[in-house]
DNA sequence: GACACATATCTCGATGTCAAGACAGTACAC
DNA sequence: GTGTACTGTCTTGACATCGAGATATGTGTC
């Protein structure tokens, strides 16, 4: 019971009992592993997309049209829910990607108000090649844990996430 | 075993089962998950600050300060350290923070090219405060799990965690 | 059909962050 | 003690983000 496998979390709760004994601080040895881990994985997202030239914000954005099949095609607004950034971000992030020839606007043709955003074939290739990579590094980061445990881990997990997914 | 309790990750992992099908999708159950369930903690976090008149960057600060104990006094470096930002946002972090009368800024008697940054009573009330607010949120996300299940998901991300804090 | 309200996208200004480098001071070898 | 490498902090410029608001179009009600 007594695993001497420390981490930084494990010590930040030490010294928060320490200065304050008469909180319950038990909440943080989950949600501060959360929010370390998430730090550490952009990190490695990071490096796993700059092998194909990406940045984070583009392979979301890619990522999100990718995987809406055929015509690999959706609306500023569908991307903004997928990305869950703001509109004004989502403008910028479409611009460069336009430049980049890694998509394509064009007008809905069934609402004069909207535009519709696409795939080109140069971002459908950067996109899949780089999901690979992604889902490489993730293997190995997950290295650590069984089969049987990284189900259980994604069970705990969706309890956590459901009241937010609604 | 077919649960209907399906989250937005498992609409993402059945997505991207359908465009690629030659993929192993399993990481994303888990590591997906970890970065969506940040970025809703950052809300709940901003949200329990700002009743306290204080951003998420104030309180990562003044609480790394606040950890050390008494006198409450940390190195600019010790503190970039802590919270994992570059030298120059710290600079600025100090900056304001001390602008806002939440902390001191003073010369290291011991080392000329140093300084010691420290909280002000003020300082100190606003980051226990704030930070017993933020307790009384985490407890509320975790009601989802019980006191053993939370036990078991702090050991399975502590696991993840390890390579990183090496 | 005209009005108010909702929706979709874009524009603009402010802000926090990072990366690279400048600068002052320290440590250690010789 | 002098030279070299290292450390700690701050400065600067570029950049992605957000939030608020502008514009144009669509929807529903009377």
């Amino acid at each position: 019971m007594t695993q001497d496998a420390q981490d930084e979390v494990d010590r930040l709760v030490t010294a928060w009992r320490a200065e304050r004994p008469d909180l319950d601080v038990e909440p943080l040895q989950v949600l501060s592993r959360v929010s370390r881990l998430a730090k550490h994985l952009d990190r490695a997202r990071r490096a796993a997309f700059a092998e194909h030239d990406l940045e984070p914000w583009e392979f979301d954005v890619l990522t999100a049209l990718r995987r809406a099949g055929k015509p690999y095609e959706l609306s500023p607004g569908a991307l903004l829910r997928a990305t869950l950034v703001t509109s004004g971000t989502m403008t910028n992030r479409i611009d460069r990607l336009a430049q980049a020839g890694l998509v394509v606007r064009r007008p809905d043709p069934e609402d004069r108000r909207g535009v519709l955003v696409s795939l080109t074939p140069a971002g459908l290739d950067r996109v899949d090649a780089a999901f690979a990579g992604l889902l490489r590094r993730e293997h190995e980061l997950l290295a650590g844990l069984g089969a049987e445990e990284q189900r259980a881990l994604a069970g705990l997990l969706r309890t956590l996430l459901a009241p937010f997914d609604s």
